[in-house]
DNA sequence: TAAAAATACTCCATAGGTATTTTAT
DNA sequence: ATAAAATACCTATGGAGTATTTTTA
C-alpha cells in the first residue's frame, strides 16, 4: 500500500548504475537481496522496471519515469524532514501566501527588517484555493483577493480592485477602453471552464491563442500584460475587496505585529 | 535512514484523531502497536511529535509542522505513482519547458491538435537552472535563453532579445530611455547577488523596494511590468539568443515533430 | 564459457497481536 | 474510578545473508 522509500533507493541506485552487483555494492547489501528487492517493488505497483540479461539492464519507460520521479519524492521528503527538526531546533518560520497579482514583498522586507530570525516562506495561491491553506494551517498568512471563505478566519480589508475582460488582441471588443457585461454576450467564458489552468500564465496562453475570454482583476491584467492580449475594465461589475487574512485562532505576538505592519505597508 | 511512509501514515492517523486508540480503530490495527510505531517514529526523527496525556493527545510544534508536511510527502508520492503507472499503460506524456518570459502555449495547442492523445506537462524553469533539466531527463523539450550549457542538448536558434536594466522608479536613471551599462558603476546588481531567490516575480520585488538592480532579458521585463519599476534597454551589451532544446540523443518522431511545430509557430 | 541475475535456504529484526499495567484526570 | 496510553510478551512476515543455479551474449 505505501511506496517504501528503501525499495526507491534501491531502485535510484540500480537505475544509475545499471547493474545490479555494482548497486548493491554502493547500498552495502548483497546482490541477491537486491533483486529480491526491486522484484517486490515491480510486484507491488504492478509494473515492470527494467529489462534483465546477463549482459545489460534496462530501464522500461515505466522505469525511466520513476527513476524522474524519485527526485523529486526524496527532495520532498527530505525538505520535509528538515523543517521538522528546524521547528524543532526552535527556528521560527512565516508562511506567507499571496492571491496572483498581489504583491507582498514590501510587507515581507519590512517585518524581515524587524523579525530577521524568523524564516518566510513565500507561496503563490491558486484562485481555486485562497482561503483552505490557511484553513488547513499550510499558510500563516494570507493577503487575498475576495470572493473566499471567510469562516475560521480574520480578514482585514486592505484595498479594492475591478475586474478587467481578457481577450485577444483580435476581438472585435479590443479596441474598446471599458465595456459593461452585457457587451460579453455569447462569449466564451473561461471562468465557468471546468477545467482549471495550471496556473494564471497559461490561462493567459489561452485567451491568446482564441479558446476563450477571461474576468480578471485589475492587478492580475497588469501583472501580466501582453501585446496579444487586451484588457478591458467592466464598468457594471463591483470591485472586489483585497484583504489580509488569519487563521480566527492565531492571536500570537508575531503574528499580530505582521497583521500591522503589512496593514500600514500595503494599503494604499 | 528512510522515512518510513506507513508510520507517517499511521502519524497522520493520529494528529487527526488527537487520539491514539480511535486512529489504530481507523487503521485497523491494534492501539499498542500505534503507540509503539509513532514512537519509533519520534526516536527516528530524534523529536517529539505529540504530547500524551491520558486525557489528551496534543501536537508538539514539530508534530504540527509534520502533520503539514505530510500532505504535501503523501500527494508527491501519489502523483510520482500515478504517472508511472500511466507511462506503464502506454499514456504519452511529454515534458515541455520555458525559461521565465518565454511563451510556449501557442506551440503545445498546435501540438496538442495533432497529438491529442500526449498529456503536456508545462514546466517553468528556473534562471540559473535552464539546462540540467533537459540534461537529467526530467524535461524533454526546452525553451530556453542563452546562456547556457550545450553539452548534451541539440539547440535550435528561434530568437534573440536585448538585456535591460529594472530599477526603482525614483532612481535617478529611471527617467532615460536606455542606457549603457557603464551608467550602472557603483550599483548593487542582484544578478551577482550569492542568495537565490525564489522567483522573478521576487526578485522584481526586491528591485521595487530598493535593494538593487537587475539585468534582464527584454520579454521578462515585458512580461512583468510594473508601476514601481523602470525598464532601461542597455545599448552595449549583445542580445541574448532564445533556443529551442532538446536531449542530443532523443530523435523519435514525436519530438521532431514537436521541434518543427514550435521552431514554426514560436519563430517570430 | 563467463559474467551476472535469479533461486534456495537460513536467520533475525520488527510489525502486529493479546493481555496487562501505569497514569492523569 | 476510569479512560487511555504504555509495557510485556508472543507470533510471523519479510529483509538480509551465503551458497548455488540459471541464463545469454
Amino acid at each position: 500500500m505505501d511506496l517504501d522509500l528503501r525499495k526507491l533507493r534501491y531502485f535510484a541506485a540500480v537505475a544509475e548504475h545499471r547493474h545490479f552487483g555494482r548497486a548493491a555494492e554502493q547500498l552495502y547489501i548483497a546482490q541477491p537481496v537486491l533483486s529480491r528487492q526491486i522484484r517486490a517493488l515491480e510486484r507491488e505497483l504492478g509494473c515492470d522496471l527494467f529489462v534483465r540479461t546477463t549482459r545489460s539492464v534496462q530501464l522500461t519507460p515505466a522505469g525511466e519515469q520513476l527513476h524522474q520521479e524519485t527526485r523529486a519524492v526524496f527532495a520532498t521528503v527530505d525538505s520535509a524532514v528538515r523543517r521538522v527538526l528546524e521547528i524543532d531546533r526552535g527556528v521560527e518560520r512565516l508562511v506567507v501566501a499571496f492571491a496572483s497579482g498581489l504583491h507582498v514583498s514590501e510587507a515581507v522586507l519590512a517585518f524581515s527588517a524587524k523579525y530577521p530570525e524568523v524564516e518566510i516562506d513565500l507561496v503563490r495561491l491558486n484562485w481555486w484555493e485562497q482561503d483552505a491553506p490557511l484553513r488547513d494551517g499550510r499558510v500563516d498568512v494570507g493577503y487575498l483577493r475576495r470572493p473566499f471563505d471567510d469562516t475560521g478566519l480574520h480578514a482585514v480589508p486592505i484595498g479594492s480592485e475591478r475586474k478587467m475582460a481578457c481577450l485577444p488582441v483580435t476581438h472585435r471588443l479590443a479596441d474598446r477602453g471599458s465595456i459593461v457585461m452585457a457587451d460579453l454576450d455569447g462569449e466564451v467564458l473561461m471562468n465557468s471552464l471546468p477545467r482549471r489552468t495550471a496556473s494564471i500564465e497559461e490561462k493567459f496562453e489561452l485567451i491568446a491563442t482564441g479558446n476563450g475570454v477571461a474576468l480578471v482583476p485589475e492587478s492580475v491584467a497588469r501583472a501580466y500584460p501582453r501585446d496579444d492580449v487586451a484588457n478591458l475594465l467592466i464598468t457594471d461589475l463591483d470591485a472586489d475587496e483585497t484583504c489580509l487574512a488569519v487563521p480566527a485562532g492565531r492571536r500570537d505576538e508575531r503574528m499580530l505585529d505582521f497583521l500591522d505592519i503589512a496593514a500600514t505597508t500595503l494599503r494604499p
